[in-house]
DNA sequence: CCTGGTAAGTTGACGCCGTCAACATCGAGC
DNA sequence: GCTCGATGTTGACGGCGTCAACTTACCAGG
């Protein structure tokens, strides 16, 4: 796995190392220990990682005990994916949390907007592996959600609060808040991973992707708020 | 693998077919050969399903026949991969070429950009397996171009000259032209990848789809464009 | 026209992976 | 205190990528 050149593959793989040779036979919480070192492959390697018998390993535990808990391999990432999603939710939701809410609403809504634009840009660069899982393919439509879409994510329902707020100051004009929700999620996370996995990542100096990061989230905030 | 909630998993591998039994002992044209079986594999079935044993099966070659000319099964994929990319710019460069070009320079500018953005998504949902492969992480930084980013993909070169002529017609002021280029990648790409893989095209309806599509496309036109 | 060297394929083996069937161990409730 | 189900283990299988050793076919130079 290739992050801005770096390689962190995770073919450190040496490790074997279990955590301690655990003396009772049974576990007693082996589900979410293996679920715990699973989030922990992701986190450095990126879904790919997220190997079954690396997680048993780590556990200290043989490779079919995960079928105990698991219907599957796939099962396993998807428990990982979830947390990751969860994770990036997190960081997205402090982030609008810690702009100040004094001043002019529009300012304000604007700023939360663009602090939850950065939250999730950065988040996709520091915990590359992770935001790459959040995001991984997982063969099972991944939704007791079925329609109800992105009910998922609370990354998406922050988002879709901060632009009811947005047309309620007046930033936005309300025929333009259906399908903002999806644009806007669009084009952070395009940027995202452009940069967490892509060409940009790849090819820009730091400065560079800096800039390409500011101008982004502005052209969004220009379309989002335009008056036209 | 999952696309909008089919199932176009590499499942039936049953295949095994080799177009024919080959006569000669030596093939003659190998690499190419086991190039479009690549590329073959991965329009119907996203990067994972080029795996070098069964493209060797398609040839009708044995496995290891693969390392008389690629150092890796990564660079096999990395060739698919640029296979990928060049479909994509195709399809791209053939919708802008295509919107008429009498009228006002700045109507048609647009209508050309929103004729790439378009373009784009409806490649990355109609191939979705190209499309994702195209994207696909590879180890090795895909660079020849080292520093000078996204020199390797045409389409973005294509999105650079639209957007310079853009600027020419006065549609985008000059001062706003730097990044607008990544930005407008990163949205269409976002949204693209959000629908050929992600959440948006596993939950919404067609034309839920078709809605937020223009929408993005639309915002995107307003950010760039925007007056202030 | 022979001949030898090398490019292009083959076979068999290795260690990794996910998964299954069969067996072992523990602990909770009769 | 026994039993039985939940939880772990072992050993095996086939698929994967890759390596070393062997074979075949072509092409140049005599």
């Amino acid at each position: 796995m290739f992050v801005n050149g770096v390689n962190i593959r995770h073919d450190e793989r040496v490790s074997a190392r279990q955590t301690a040779p655990r003396t009772r036979y049974h576990h007693g919480d082996l589900r979410n220990a293996m679920m715990e070192a699973g989030v922990e492959l992701a986190r450095t390697g990126g879904p790919e990682a997220v190997v079954l018998r690396e997680v048993a390993r780590r556990v200290g535990v043989s490779a079919t005990a995960a079928y105990r808990h698991f219907s599957d391999a796939e099962e396993l990432l998807e428990e990982v994916k979830h947390t990751a999603l969860a994770e990036l939710a997190d960081a997205l939701i402090t982030a609008v949390a810690a702009v100040p809410a004094d001043g002019d609403p529009p300012d304000v809504v604007v700023a939360r907007l663009r602090a939850a634009a950065n939250a999730y840009i950065d988040f996709a660069v520091r915990n590359a592996g992770l935001f790459l899982t959040a995001y991984c393919r997982t063969a099972s439509p991944d939704s007791k959600y079925e329609g109800e879409p992105f009910a998922d994510t609370d990354a998406f329902r922050a988002l879709s609060g901060l632009l009811d707020q947005a047309v309620e100051a007046g930033c936005i004009s309300p025929e333009w808040r259906a399908g903002a929700d999806i644009a806007s999620w669009s084009m952070v996370h395009g940027f995202a991973t452009l940069l967490a996995d892509g060409p940009v990542g790849r090819h820009l100096s730091a400065e560079a992707q800096a800039f390409a990061q500011e101008r982004t989230v502005e052209l969004l905030l220009r379309g989002l708020t335009a008056s036209e």
